[in-house]
DNA sequence: TTGAAAGCGCTAACAG
DNA sequence: CTGTTAGCGCTTTCAA
């Protein structure tokens, strides 16, 4: 036990075979006797046989893996991505190797660095706001799929959501309910996605011919402790908001943990539209009006462009799926003061 | 672009040096002019060199690669897990291959014969409930670190909590608070930790000299469908149960969507303790009851059996922790029975 | 149907 | 300080 792994020579020397045939033989070459094939196959079932991937690598010219570069696995909805891409690469017998950057610039060059020595045939990544040039020049050398952030100096598929459309739908649920006092806590500016969000609330409510007030903006790094605190803020407010509008999934958490502590009624005092895909949104007293990114469908993009990419099809292709406002009863229209 | 990634002798040739010149230098080898290491520097980052890690562990025997084999990376309890291990990995400079089983043991075995591919140093796995004998051999040919589940026939290192501790922590509880018709939810008895939570559950009532009342035991899959059902019978039982304890983290949300749907008031008219480490017990309103694990040291300590498998130390230790019972505001003494 | 030989990219031992 | 040589385990010619 824990002795270094039987080798194709091991087993030929076992049969007295040479160990190109063994490896023929378990790779279901035409040319091998089935009495061959069944002897080999025994002994390597006996042994506990199983082939040394890099070696194969080296032959092969690349990995037979896929990279995945997530900012956190701790997200819901990054955990849906990941547990879809694992599924699909087992089903083609390649390997899901999980980085984690922390959404930190440093961390995602040494882990894009570390990815490309598996030499995989595809990597999917969701880049943090501001990657290193080098980062983007590394990922450049390989089929690089892009989720849900994109950096113009990429090559390869993207897979996106209209960024503003998830905004766009939570501001119009909230006004066409009668608010007008919204209270808007979201990512920062540095991300792209944080601004068309920004730019999403903005048209909405100029749309309905409103302008938005800065001191119900509360913008900044994508957290719990974060979101907690602007939440508090906003509640300060004189005249407190009849709304809030959560965009990203932790910060809708530290913000529904903020608003039972300050024992807050909803919808009865405040309306809220958080984000993300959790099944708590419906297992919450009421349940929780919620922006959800249609994660099955964009994980499935994900890995049909990975597919291609093993195929050797260097696709360019683009797909832009669009958030889905769920109703439920976290939002209601504006208490006493009927539209 | 997209054109086989640069080797040493490409890096040699464009310096006129030998590639296990370059080689040295890159690593940083003492016996290498400075002047010469700047210069291989130089010219690997303009080429944008990256080692070939099958190449490298042909010559070192083993891959640089940590495998972690779990149920379920949905699960917020996997994905922490998954988390400090990627943390710790990066740290280490290696990788993580994920694997994600799905409880269902043929996809175990295929998924554990692929992770061996790879000649990980070591594997944390999380087995499903009845692992093919086959998988158990093939795990103990490499430095397994088991993790929850446990089976008697593999060696190394395991990293358990004690099963039955976190019911009786819940039951007792209940107890305390007067309920005494207390319905319980949770994995069946396949699981090693579905039989120690029942135990679990049968001797803290017994030690309060009562008995289990079958008709309050649902026991099933881990999974939110089971959970919905399971719940809806119990309230329908008559006498209806004071108090629940749900004993899986899945089963945990789903129970609470079918209490929401049934307008149940927590805990006015029932009592209610959940399972796991989701940040929403926290945000909910009043809090919800809980019994976690504690995710960070599990994590932790398995990460250190990883360490210590990359350091060549064959060990055999055993990490046991508690569960703990966070009393939030799901559970109160039973309305208009004071005892 | 099988064997012999070569080479993938890298590192380690040994020369120079 | 640097070059030469060899070999890790595997697949893929080519030859028998």
């Amino acid at each position: 036990m824990r002795r270094p792994q039987p080798t194709l020579k091991d087993i030929a020397a076992e049969l007295n075979l040479s160990h190109p045939t063994v490896s023929r033989a378990l790779s279901g070459h035409a040319s091998i006797s089935a009495e061959t094939k069944a002897r080999v196959r025994e002994a390597a079932d006996r042994l506990g046989y199983v082939v040394n991937s890099g070696a194969r690598m080296l032959k092969r010219g690349h990995g037979n893996v896929v990279g995945l570069l997530l900012p956190d696995i701790t997200n819901e909805f990054y955990a849906a991505v990941a547990k879809k891409l694992s599924d699909d690469c087992s089903e083609r017998h390649q390997q899901l190797i999980l980085s984690v950057s922390g959404d930190d610039a440093d961390r995602e060059l040494a882990l894009v660095r570390a990815l490309l020595e598996a030499r995989p045939t595809a990597i999917v990544v969701a880049l943090t706001r501001k990657p290193h040039p080098e980062t983007v020049s590394l990922l450049n050398t390989v089929h690089c799929v892009q989720f849900m952030q994109t950096h113009p100096g990429l090559a390869g598929p993207r897979v996106t959501v209209r960024a503003s459309g998830g905004a766009r739908l939570a501001i119009e649920h909230l006004l066409s309910l009668g608010h007008r006092q919204i209270g808007f806590v979201g990512p920062t500016l540095d991300y792209a996605i944080g601004q068309a969000r920004m730019e999403g609330v903005t048209a909405a409510m100029k749309d309905a011919g409103l302008a938005v007030d800065p001191a119900c903006v509360r913008l900044g790094p994508s957290d719990g402790e974060f979101g907690f605190d602007a939440v508090l803020e906003l509640l300060a407010l004189k005249p407190r908001p009849t709304a809030l509008y959560l965009s990203s999934a932790p910060i809708s958490v530290a913000a529904m943990r903020a608003l039972t502590r300050e024992g807050i009624a909803i919808p009865a005092q405040l309306s809220v539209v958080v984000a993300g895909v959790s099944p708590w949104y419906e297992a919450w007293p009421g349940g929780l009006t919620s922006i959800t990114l249609p994660v099955r469908d964009l994980a499935e993009a994900a890995s049909r462009y990975v597919a291609e990419a093993g195929d050797g099809e260097a696709s360019e292709g683009e797909t832009v799926l669009s958030f889905e406002l769920v109703a439920r009863g976290s939002t209601a229209a504006i208490a006493g003061n009927d539209k």
